[in-house]
DNA sequence: ATTTTTTATGCAAACCTTTGCACAATGTTT
DNA sequence: AAACATTGTGCAAAGGTTTGCATAAAAAAT
């Protein structure tokens, strides 16, 4: 039988009250009395029971994370590490634990938040979004419980959201890239229909259409999650007439198939072609040449998430918002000014 | 305010007892009242509160994990994320939550521990043992709390550990390096105080010996963490008189730095001198040239310590045991038979 | 028709805290 | 010396479940 907060108070002298007071810093409890108690409590090996706590408390001081559904493919993706290491500091230091939580398909998953939700298990929900969790979303907003979405929902404006500007991050890097004289720049996607894709897209587009240069459709292409998968649109590309002098890649693994396949080919990266990938994973800067790309801050993304929701737990402001956190590109030796053989050929 | 179980029971018309025993599926109930209580319970949206559930039967459903504290630094290493995927994966099909904390020193890492058994937060705890925690499995012993540790205590004996056998993964790695013709191997350890470069290492002394080759120190090095500490010790090796025609290092970065490093000046991987790496990251298979390398079964280590905690919990047996998770080589581009002009040089 | 067994339900205590309110003791003002 | 303010503590209720034991109702056995 576990020691109790009146195992404390009998042996202490006093009412478990006083006990509880000591413990929460009552600032009504004198020095003298909390200084015998907290002896007593150190000699005991006392320690709160945490779900008698809770239950009076209404708080449990756990923030729960819902991971996405496909966790086996998902997870790969440094992305989920880099996250959770961010959210899990964060909560640490702000004296929360970090309650994680799946389901194997649609229905578990919303189980599982009904669960944590309604049973009180956490203070609020940090949704990992890589889907339609639309309808997660509308529950959690019906009940007013804390939560925040790292990403971007389609349906709800009016929730807090952590995310980055995947529009601007592709817009500065086409814009360097034409700075540094790249004319003919492909796009390389992953599957179309992923809001990364087409956000990304839209920044690449918006940077060609400013600096006066029309988007070629031969120059837009798709892949799939995998390096396997960027192959034949990489050897597309290369077997154009007008080859492009540098290819922008949504990801490092598309990026590393890129320069995989052509120097299958016997083509060298950057020399015959500049490649750009995303995420700055270990990948990119260990690469054969170092990729460069764009650090979209995953951890930083994961510390504003937890700050964000422990702030609003607290009722400390934000309701709504929309945080984006900076990104930054790192220019890595997978780039290179076009090569002046190729940059004088036009269109 | 929240619905309860009395608001079921009252607007059912039996009494809160029935309605838990609902919940449990008590064989008791009559098929009828079950049906009706089921019907009220869903048209309230009734949940229980786990906290008051877990008060009464000191039971939470929660797995600890507590993350090795430097966790900046661990975190990158693919490892963590890998593992906490077989956990998570084997928690929620077994009906458990996961429960991650962290403590930024030693002391704040105990407290934590503490915090989790004590304040009854979590069923069982999973250690990620990456250092001396002898301190923290002691106390777990002590009160004899249901824990798994993931790697090798060197203090605890008769304690539930998952682990890999390093020994034989690098026994059979320098095996299939001789058989293939290898007779220079070198050897490069992480830093040499880790558990796992010196299990490592005598797997690989010991196959050097059955076969009947010396330990030739010059052939011994140690690097770092990153692939950039891998580098003098490459060039070290590599300017021999006699050098290496195969390298196993102790991780995929370490390989990778090797390649680099020799790829920098000059040297092919594997013309020149062949490269075996640990681990199976992503980034072995994605290197050029692809890396050969060990997968020890992480994620299935994840797995194995779930499911040993759970059913520990449970009290289904175990008790002690020492779980070894099977490795598996992962042959790759990086190895191929030594090139005749080095063969036949002798030391 | 009575007793016994079986089946289905309810009562109330227990789990361990926190906290509003009342109260006692001490110190301060008139 | 009386009235008042301040300070420190305790009482008891509340939070939402589960579960051992008792009991009522129904079924089975006598």
């Amino acid at each position: 039988m576990a020691i109790t907060i009146v195992d404390v108070a009998l042996k202490a002298g006093v009412s478990p009250s006083t006990v509880s007071r000591v413990i929460s810093n009552d600032s009504r409890i004198s020095q003298k009395t909390s200084k015998k108690v907290r002896k007593i409590m150190e000699e005991l090996g006392y320690h709160p029971n945490m779900m008698a706590k809770s239950l009076v408390t209404k708080t449990t001081h756990n923030l729960g994370i819902i991971l996405p559904r496909p966790a086996e493919e998902l997870f790969r993706n440094q992305f989920f590490s880099e996250i959770i290491r961010g959210i899990v500091t964060k909560a640490a230091s702000s004296g929360y634990d970090v309650l994680m939580t799946t389901g194997i398909n649609a229905d578990e998953e919303e189980a599982a938040v009904r669960r944590l939700v309604q049973g009180r298990v956490v203070d609020g929900i940090i949704m990992l979004s890589s889907r339609q969790d639309e309808h997660i979303i509308s529950f959690l907003k019906d009940r007013n419980f804390p939560f925040v979405l790292v990403g971007r929902s389609e349906h709800h404006a009016d929730i807090i959201s952590v995310d980055n500007d995947n529009v601007a991050a592709a817009y500065d890097v086409t814009k360097k890239l034409l700075e540094q004289g790249h004319e003919r720049i492909a796009f390389m996607s992953g599957p179309a229909n992923l809001t990364v894709s087409k956000d990304r897209f839209s920044g690449y587009h918006k940077a060609l259409l400013e600096a006066g240069f029309p988007l070629r459709n031969e120059y837009i292409c798709e892949a799939g999650f995998t390096a396997e998968s960027a192959s034949q649109a990489a050897m597309d590309l290369m077997n154009l007439k007008n080859r492009p002098t540098a290819i922008i890649t949504i990801d490092d693994v598309i990026a590393f198939g890129v320069i995989r396949t052509l120097w299958n080919n016997g083509m060298l990266v950057p020399e015959q072609c500049s490649v750009v990938g995303f995420n700055n994973t270990i990948m990119s800067e260990m690469c054969l040449p170092p990729i460069a790309s764009v650090d979209i801050g995953i951890y930083q993304m994961g510390i504003s998430a937890a700050h964000t929701l422990i702030s609003t737990i607290k009722g400390e402001g934000y309701g709504q918002a929309r945080i984006i956190v900076p990104h930054q590109l790192i220019w890595r030796e997978s780039v290179s000014v076009p090569d002046a053989s190729n940059v004088k050929t036009t269109g």
